[in-house]
DNA sequence: GTCTATAGCATGATAGAC
DNA sequence: GTCTATCATGCTATAGAC
């Protein structure tokens, strides 16, 4: 039954772990407690608690981004993403990877091997998001002013920033999605601007932007 | 020289402890060497390094939002408050603020007391930046569309998010800010439309948003 | 592969001399 | 108010029995 699972405990362990007790309270320890497995196992898998942590990151966005591919895949339209967007956040709460990546993150400004491993798993949201944005945006009067890989960053940044502040200020955070989405609407609107107003829209914006 | 200012070394030097090592690399002792006083006194002026924590980030915030009071004052327009949104976090890399409350919030998940603590400081940042927003959009087609209560809180999550996003990838950070950058200046267009096309955009938007 | 035991060090916090 | 000394606990990591 659990002869090579029991790496599989530590990586769901160290997973829910974090969610449960942030980036401070993960340890050997409290990962195996949660994992219902001795802690010395936590050095003979992986060496040590940081690569666990690594490959548990990894691991985790990886199982998490792999159904939410087919799902943007799905989506024809900017309202659409957006609801996908909405529909991912709503999710989060439970299943959390945007937490662990947040964690990871603070976790990893002081160490640059876990920077590299959280970064990579980022990339896993951010390459997918960037093709969709690429495919909706092609034919749109905004394909020339907004730039789909800056977006694409931007996007995953700000569910890490919404995610952390929802854990102190849930009614507040709640504002922030809903007037991003408020201000997102316009943008869609923009999209499906007739030839007229576009050809007026891109005079404006040619003497505005830096 | 230094009778009550020895509180003062123990804030600063937790501030720039956080920034150094992150939340996880913060403790009393690394707290108290790099304030260059006895351990001990953490917690005979504070209690406890929570409370530290506590009081300090509070602290650096106001000293780092008085300065920025008067400058969001004399904001005019859209574009200028974006030029302030980019000094600032400019500015940040060096003084980091944002950091330090990006270590915070990642700690306070799984702690209410230094939850507390911190929405409260990000709050410090939140109201000017609302009323900014208020007084700029009072009279703007975009004054029915956004919620500025909402808005304020975005833009300080956002850049959280891109300032943990920057410690892993630099280069995808200030992509990030460009595009959002760019984007920004589409609404900032749309705040000069004229009365026509402002009409035409109100049309369009009432069937949209959710 | 998994366990116990333990080394060696860092941590929060306190007691008590000065 | 500041120091030294210390306790109890938690931590990473390893050695060695099974």
């Amino acid at each position: 039954m659990d002869m090579a699972d029991t790496r599989q405990r530590l990586i769901d362990g160290a997973i829910q772990t974090i969610r449960q007790h942030g980036i401070t309270g993960t340890s050997a320890r409290t990962i195996a407690n949660t994992a219902g497995v001795n802690q010395a196992l936590v050095f003979y898998h992986f060496g040590s608690v940081h690569e666990l942590l690594e490959v548990a990151c990894l691991a985790a966005t990886e199982a998490r981004v792999a159904p939410f591919l087919a799902r943007v895949d799905a989506v024809t339209s900017l309202r659409q993403l957006l609801d996908l967007g909405r529909q991912l956040h709503a999710e989060e709460r439970s299943l959390g990877n945007v937490m662990v990546l947040a964690q990871m993150l603070a976790g990893s400004q002081a160490d640059p091997k876990l920077a590299k491993a959280t970064s990579a798993a980022l990339h896993l949201w951010i390459g997918p998001i960037e093709q969709a944005l690429n495919r909706l945006l092609a034919d749109s009067p905004l394909a020339t002013l907004v730039d789909t890989a800056g977006l694409a960053r931007a996007v995953c940044a700000g569910f890490i920033g919404l995610e952390l502040f929802e854990g102190v200020d849930p009614t507040g955070a709640h504002a922030a999605l809903d007037a991003l989405d408020r201000l997102a609407s316009l943008v869609e609107v923009i999209d499906d601007l007739g030839p007229v107003a576009r050809r007026a829209l891109r005079g404006k914006l040619r003497k505005s932007p830096a």
